[in-house]
DNA sequence: TTTTGAGTTGTTCGA
DNA sequence: GTCGAACAACTCAAA
């Protein structure tokens, strides 16, 4: 039995390259078999939300024929992850199995009965670090407890890390002849109706894709990262790495390195504090998974308890009105409908939309929560959780009560040329700047001579800004009320 | 143990 | 039009 093969289970590290769970499996000499297991019944596991679905589609095709090309085959599975895990064992008789790890708590407990399992069985179990820069458990205050507020945690990662050497693809993935699902039948890819159609034009998903957006980022964006990141109507204002981050396509330590390259390759000409910038926000990444390893519920509750008794609002028609884009706000629907037509939204216009959300609408976070799931491409069990909670006033380190982003405001200064909205929503596009942003406001003439009728082909307002903003420093009153009171 | 300074991303108002 | 202050109070992290 000395040739007993090994498994390498893929999990959010869709990649060969710097896999430090396929290069240990690789390392033992024996034959590897690349499984990937599609798990949404283990207990407690949350799904995939659709958007990100279509990308695990693409990415999988992309990892499968990049493991062809190396003589080997990706077996696909359905299932809960023990039962179909325990059958492979007992049809290949491998001798070991190994992984990368994840964070959130219900994939913690599955994988920890899998590997109690396994080791009672005499097989060997081995997980590794393959997806953050540093584990959520390895980072302390001085005090020796776990960062609840970001700039510390950034001082502290920006002080001492230097990423390990990157790790490199095998040559080799000798044949196996486990049998393995069709991905078709998996029905990842949105049938009747295919609702994903705008999202092709945008992204290539899978480890060469990633490789490529890193490497374009290098040269047209990063140099600039910290005055343009802002600006949703500019392109390569930010990376665009998120949504292979999300699929372990590539990994923060390669990103890490090539920007700390670039930074010291006097030829690109690259500005420290711009790209220092843009390595803090991999760090909120980070700080997102201490958030949530020490916060389980991250995503369904409130992270301050104080928020258990914030008098939310329930409107069906308001939350449809946000989720199709159809504010009245062009600033808003413009971010809405490049979520639903790209399947991603840029980081600032995130911001503006869930402010709108929780705060005009005076809507639960989660609301936002589940459409942003279900509709990102880039949806992160930590990052999403933790920004939500964030903007909504009830996280960890989360933004001051009265902090109601204007949308018009917002409009006017970060999409200052109008590209975004002029984009997204096409029916205000010829709007003299002046109004584009607060259309109620032109003059009748002007409306009628850009070809917008309020109440027809555009909204009105759903709400007031100024009764909206009230409205919720009001609620914010109450809330703390109800704290003293208590 | 106590103290001290600080905390991603904003808005409004009045001088 | 520009600018600074007020908007709360609390918790965190380190000295």
């Amino acid at each position: 039995m000395s040739q007993r093969p090994v498994i390498c289970w893929f999990r959010r590290d869709l990649r060969l390259q710097d896999n430090p769970a396929l290069r240990a499996a690789v390392d033992t000499g024996l034959p590897v078999i690349p499984v990937y297991i599609l798990d949404e019944e283990s207990e407690g596991v949350r799904a995939d939300g659709a958007a990100k679905k279509w990308w695990l589609d693409k990415s999988l095709k992309s990892l499968s024929s990049n493991i062809e090309r190396l003589g080997g085959r990706l077996v696909l599975r359905k299932g809960a992850a023990r039962p179909v895990i325990e059958a492979l064992m007992e049809k290949t008789g491998a001798g070991a199995v190994f992984w990368n790890r994840q964070y959130e708590k219900p994939l913690i407990d599955r994988d920890t009965a899998i590997k109690d399992r396994l080791k009672e069985s005499g097989v060997e179990a081995h997980s590794f670090n393959g997806s953050l820069l540093n584990e959520p458990w390895t980072i302390e205050t001085g005090s020796g407890g776990h960062y609840k507020v970001f700039t510390p945690y950034w001082k502290a990662v920006r002080a001492n890390y230097s990423a390990p050497d990157p790790i490199v693809a095998p040559d080799t993935l000798a044949g196996s002849d486990v049998t393995s699902d069709a991905l078709a039948d998996w029905g990842l890819h949105p049938t009747r109706p295919d609702w994903s159609k705008g999202f092709a034009p945008f992204w290539r998903p899978g480890e060469e894709g990633a490789l490529d957006r890193l490497d374009h980022w290098l040269k047209n964006g990063l140099g600039a990262y910290d005055e343009r990141r802002n600006r949703p109507d500019i392109e390569n204002s930010t990376s665009g790495l998120s949504p292979h981050l999300a699929m372990g396509e590539i990994s923060p330590q390669t990103i890490w390195r090539a920007v700390r390259q670039a930074m010291q390759d006097g030829r690109r000409n690259i500005p420290e504090d711009q790209a220092w910038t843009f390595l803090s926000e991999l760090v909120w990444r980070e700080f997102s998974y201490v958030l949530l390893y020490h916060n389980p519920e991250l995503h369904t509750d409130n992270y301050n308890r104080d928020f258990n008794h914030m008098p939310w609002r329930c409107s069906e028609n308001d939350l449809k009105a946000w989720e199709m884009g159809c504010t009245g706000y062009p600033m808003v629907d413009a971010g809405m409908r490049q979520l639903w037509l790209t399947g991603w939204m840029h980081n600032r216009v995130r911001m503006i939309v869930a402010s709108f959300l929780t705060k005009h609408l005076l809507m639960h976070w989660h609301h936002g929560e589940e459409w942003f799931w279900d509709c990102l491409v880039d949806s992160d069990p930590a990052s999403n959780a933790a920004s939500w909670q964030w903007t909504a006033g009830s996280g960890a380190d989360a933004a001051p009560y009265f902090r109601v982003f204007n949308p018009i405001t917002q409009g006017a200064k970060f999409d200052e040329t109008g590209d975004y909205v002029r984009r997204f929503v096409p029916e205000l596009a010829k709007l003299p700047d002046k109004y584009l942003h607060a259309p109620w406001e032109a003059p009748d003439h002007v409306l009628k001579k850009a070809g917008v009728k309020l109440g027809e082909n555009y909204p009105h307002p759903i709400v007031a800004h100024k009764q909206g903003r009230q409205r919720a420093l009001d609620a914010y009153d109450k809330l703390k009320e109800k704290r003293d009171a208590a």
